[in-house]
RNA sequence: GGGGGUGUAGCUCAGUUGGUUAGAGCGCCUGCCUGUCACGCAGGAGGCCGAGGGUUCGAGUCCCUUCACUCCCGCCA
């Protein structure tokens, strides 16, 4: 007899009897009838109880919620004014004839598709979580997209290579996690941040198309988009260019849009070049479905007497910019507070802001706590320069130009999703013409993606500016977030060197820490570049879930600690003398 | 490393200016109930108020420390 499963059992099937196994959803014992709702990851079905059968009928009185039970029965239409609308199975019912209680289960400490609960609790029971409707969907979709990507890979002749998870640490970029060597005292292995090196060795090992869905690890703080441990879909191919890779990407879109997003229309994909980005959006992951955009006005507030201002005209470093917020007009004073607390997380001073009740009427149709400060010249030209009408607020920054990038860019994010402004559904854009560096905190210069990316001419390198050299690195947002990023590599050892000396890398640094990858690159390395998706990301913003912990079945929380196993964990001290470790901390 | 939020029954939460025996809904247990599907009715059990310290005649409530979860900044080549 096959065994349906709950959704599988329709009208179709009428009076013929039938097999299920699942879990006990629900119990309504009426004393003289019992309905149980039997669940599986496919839906819901009820059962029915007659107490004709004593024995049967027992068994059935002392099933609780999450027994695992086995049913035969037959399926049979609901009587008139039974029906459930709500259910998928509602019009029909099945007359239980014989029940095996498969397993017993505790009382669950919370409901199976409860949406609220807190996810501390889900996550120490992860196992029943997993039992709900959401999660069910969310890991087979996740599964179904890994399938779409590795089928595509393979339809293209690409192969699918597993690179060491017990690496060498590389340095600079973020902290790695270390695994101790019980063979070799005082010495680590790392696990990868990314197979970089790995790929781009493929590509000298003549394996000219390469892809893997890679797990990789970074000990850096998370956020509700970064876990410790995430999957990676990562590729690289030999003897290409970045218009190839660009349309691999995008006819792998097309697929995974049209196969499980239901999606019937063509992708756009946009190209935006990075210091457009910048400049109209602060940052360089915009939304194109956010229709605000920022303009320069420091030539516009040249003259101006005001401190705020003034500091930043003549400062090369400096931005000023303004931001019209269309209808702005009607944010309260506690919404302005609300937003200065959000720029001011970014290192903003403050926010300041015109209201434009009336543009015509300088006077007395702007109101604005800086107005004071302005001539009626300098207010017409920035009311000019933004194309400001009747309803709008005009806000400004004036600060270091990473300030006021990343607060605005901020402020445009939050105000995009708190005014509704966003539209277009899926909005996919390709940042191009990165820059190789940019400079650090100390003032030093560091690599925008990683030091192999390739410059974009390799006489670039001699440029005065280091910051002015162009790089030949590309990445995909979606919908404001970065889900990919990749580069033309370096395939020459010279150029490689080239750029570790810009990165103040010693050759004596290179040597110990990427001696090995040099040497490769010496024994005739093909041009080749790649780019590499966060899967885990991708599956939350392709599903809207609001943290990348949905995608993951095991995630980690916000501490990197596992609450279903208690990991991490204290260790005997037989295993840390093993590997010759001493702790400094008190274990807690 | 820094800033914000939360922590009270199995779950989700309420708990006033510090003041008798700390509450609700759901869940759980027992009994009754033959058409429910948020079943109904009656009864019942269940609390180191995250932990430690302090102030006070008296602390869930005020103060200090600490832990956990969460959002953000830094960080994430």
């Amino acid at each position: 007899m096959k065994n349906y499963h709950c959704n599988e059992i329709t009208e179709n099937i009428l009076s013929k009897e039938i097999k299920l196994s699942g879990w006990v959803g629900k119990r309504r014992d009426h004393g003289g009838i019992i309905f149980v709702d039997l669940r599986d990851y496919t839906g819901i079905v009820q059962l029915v109880f007659n107490p004709e059968d004593k024995e049967l009928f027992m068994k059935a009185e002392s099933i609780r919620s999450e027994f695992v039970i086995e049913i035969r029965g037959m399926v049979n239409p609901r009587l008139e004014g039974t029906v459930n609308d709500d259910l998928a199975t509602g019009k029909i019912e099945i007359i239980v004839s014989s029940l095996r209680i498969l397993n017993k289960s505790e009382t669950p400490p919370f409901k199976i598709n409860d949406d609220n609960v807190n996810e501390d609790q889900r996550l120490q029971y992860r196992y029943l979580d997993m039992r709900s409707d959401k999660m069910q969907k969310t890991i087979r979709f996740r599964s179904k997209l890994i399938q779409i990507i590795r089928n595509y890979f393979y339809s293209k002749e690409f192969i699918d290579i597993e690179t060491p998870i017990l690496t060498k640490t590389t340095p600079e970029g973020a902290r790695d996690y270390l695994v101790p060597s019980r063979v070799h005292p005082k010495e680590f292995f790392a696990l990868p941040q990314s197979p970089q090196l790995f790929k781009q060795t493929l590509m000298i090992g003549g394996l000219d198309k390469y892809f893997q869905i890679a797990k990789c690890f970074r000990d850096e703080d998370l956020r509700s988009d970064r876990q410790p441990e995430f999957t990676q879909l990562d590729v690289e191919l030999s003897f290409t260019d970045e218009e190839e890779i660009i349309q691999i990407v995008e006819e792998l879109f097309a697929l995974i849009f049209k196969d499980i997003m239901d999606y019937k229309d063509n992708l756009n994909f946009e190209r935006m070049s990075y210091h457009d980005a910048l400049k109209n959006y602060g940052c360089d992951k915009p939304d194109l479905r956010n229709p605000l955009i920022l303009k320069d006005i420091k030539e516009l507030v040249k003259g101006v007497d005001f401190k705020v201002f003034s500091d930043h005209v003549n400062n090369s470093t400096s931005r000023i910019a303004a931001l019209k917020v269309p209808g702005g007009i009607s944010l309260s004073r506690k919404n302005i507070d609300d937003l200065t607390e959000v720029v001011k997380n970014f290192g903003a001073k403050g926010l300041a802001y015109f209201k434009c009740e009336d543009i015509s009427d300088i006077e007395n149709g702007i109101a604005s706590p800086i107005k004071k400060f302005l001539n009626t010249e300098v207010i017409q030209n920035i009311l000019t320069e933004v194309d400001a009408k009747n309803g709008d607020l005009i806000f400004f920054s004036a600060d270091s130009t990473d300030i006021v990038n990343s607060s605005m860019s901020a402020l445009i994010k939050d105000l995009g999703s708190s005014l509704n402004l966003l539209s277009g559904g899926w909005k996919f854009l390709w940042v191009l013409d990165y820059p190789l560096f940019e400079q650090d905190s100390e003032g030093n210069p560091t690599s925008i993606h990683h030091p192999f990316t390739s410059p974009k001419n390799f006489n670039d390198l001699s440029e005065a500016d280091v910051y002015k050299i162009p790089s030949r690195a590309y990445d995909l947002i979606l919908n404001g977030n970065e889900i990919g990023g990749g580069s033309m590599r370096i395939h020459s050892k010279d150029i490689q060197m080239k750029v570790f000396e810009l990165l103040n890398i010693s050759e004596e640094e290179m040597n110990k820490k990427f001696g090995f990858f040099l040497k490769a690159l010496s024994f005739g390395c093909p041009p080749h570049g790649g780019i590499a998706f966060g899967i885990d990301r991708l599956v939350m913003l392709l599903l809207e879930l609001d943290s990348i912990r949905e995608t993951i079945a095991f995630p980690k929380t916000q501490s990197s600690s596992c609450l279903l196993t208690n990991a991490p964990s204290s260790v005997d001290e037989k295993q840390l003398r093993e590997l010759s470790i001493n702790t400094t901390k008190s274990i807690k």
